[in-house]
DNA sequence: GGGCCGGTAGTCAAATTTGGCTAGCTCTCT
DNA sequence: AGAGAGCTAGCCAAATTTGACTACCGGCCC
């Protein structure tokens, strides 16, 4: 699975009730467009679909004053709720090496009660590390490295990048634990959409990091 | 664009001549299920789809002794390795931050002169700097950080990981540099993949590290 | 001597992703 | 006043990816 559903459930749910255009403002002004999937396209059809799915419901809305088609508004059910949950926790836990999971989970970390995302990050560092003693254990066998010439390289840099996102995930743990953020119930919440009229600093466009390739 | 392509594009070449099922049995060898999106699926889509573009040549051949439907055999044409040689050099250099591109670039490097891999190597190494100083530049800035409030974590996450990518990277280079492996031209190749009759010790379906998640 | 397991070699529908396209409106410049 | 740029809002075809399924054969077990 990509980061796009949790992405959008998420952003709709920050909004209460959101269209799709607005959904794709806000991905943007996380700079999702950069690190994730989240293209016009992919975003359209990820509403249509949960929205079939009886994860979100769709509003048919009268044409805008602004101009443009008719637009669609969408709110997330009860159902939707759990399931951004189970994506948030799952994501948060699951180490599967591709950086956008990881990041669209860490965008939402404080959705959660901060006992609860200490745990799941602990977790996460218990993964990596039985990721890595089975790695090691397969790849590196009796026989001793270098038989496997320059394919060994491979098995090394996994090695090497499971243990950084394991000495990451501990320091994001200390600083969770030493109170660090507002996490859920802990009062007014971090807001990460734009208000209404407010000006996108990081719009797409810009001469970013994406650009690197 | 994810790595199948490179992938399948070196294992035709490495066979000479190879139907699916050998390319496919070649990736798992790689262990390519469990790192990349290496489904049979993606890999006959693959093929179909590089023979229609030019960069495979496909003959039709009858069934196999061994049962099963009349099968297709595939030769690299000139644009094909064309295309292999663009791709390799791309997914060297590229910090897209998704491993599955750059280990699958990893397993064939050894194909071109170690020269041109060291020059590539480090063309990566100033890539990821590159593009580390344009992130702190855009998401650092004067108000100081923490203004971000949580979210300043993923661009500490991202951070982090480009530095631990450029290090290993670095070593990488000092061990070929040294000396380490056989590349093009140095004679006779790391075979890496399996002989006729050989028993693949990495057959699917065993409890892997894929596992995690 | 029938059943079924595993290997060979793939196919197929459905879901997703990509990249570009449309169409109406407002604002600015000339 | 008209051209064109830019914003709002979203659609679409084509390509890719996923996950499950097919069909055939040989051998093993009972």
């Amino acid at each position: 699975m990509s980061a796009i559903r949790l992405l959008v459930l998420g952003a709709v749910r920050q909004h209460g009730r959101a269209h799709g255009y607005q959904v794709r403002n806000d991905l943007e002004y996380w700079g999702a467009h950069e690190w994730s999937n989240a293209k016009p396209g992919s975003i359209y059809h990820a509403l249509k679909q949960m929205a079939k799915q009886g994860l979100l419901l769709a509003h048919e809305i009268a044409p805008s004053t602004a101009g443009g088609p008719p637009r669609v508004e969408y709110e997330i059910t009860e159902q939707g709720t759990e399931e951004y949950l189970a994506l948030l926790r799952d994501y948060l836990t699951a180490y599967d090496q591709r950086p956008d999971v990881l990041t669209a989970a860490l965008g939402f970390m404080v959705d959660l009660p901060r006992e609860e995302a200490l745990a799941l990050l602990e977790e996460r560092v218990r993964k990596i590390e039985e990721w890595r003693a089975s790695v090691t254990e397969y790849y590196m066998p009796a026989e001793g490295p270098g038989q496997y010439g320059h394919i060994g390289e491979i098995m090394n840099y996994w090695v090497h990048s499971a243990d950084s996102g394991a000495e990451w995930t501990r320091g994001l743990i200390e600083r969770v634990r030493g109170g660090a953020y507002t996490f859920a119930g802990e009062g007014e919440p971090f807001v990460g959409v734009l208000a209404e009229g407010e000006e996108n600093p990081f719009a797409a466009g810009r001469p970013h990091y994406g650009d690197a390739r």
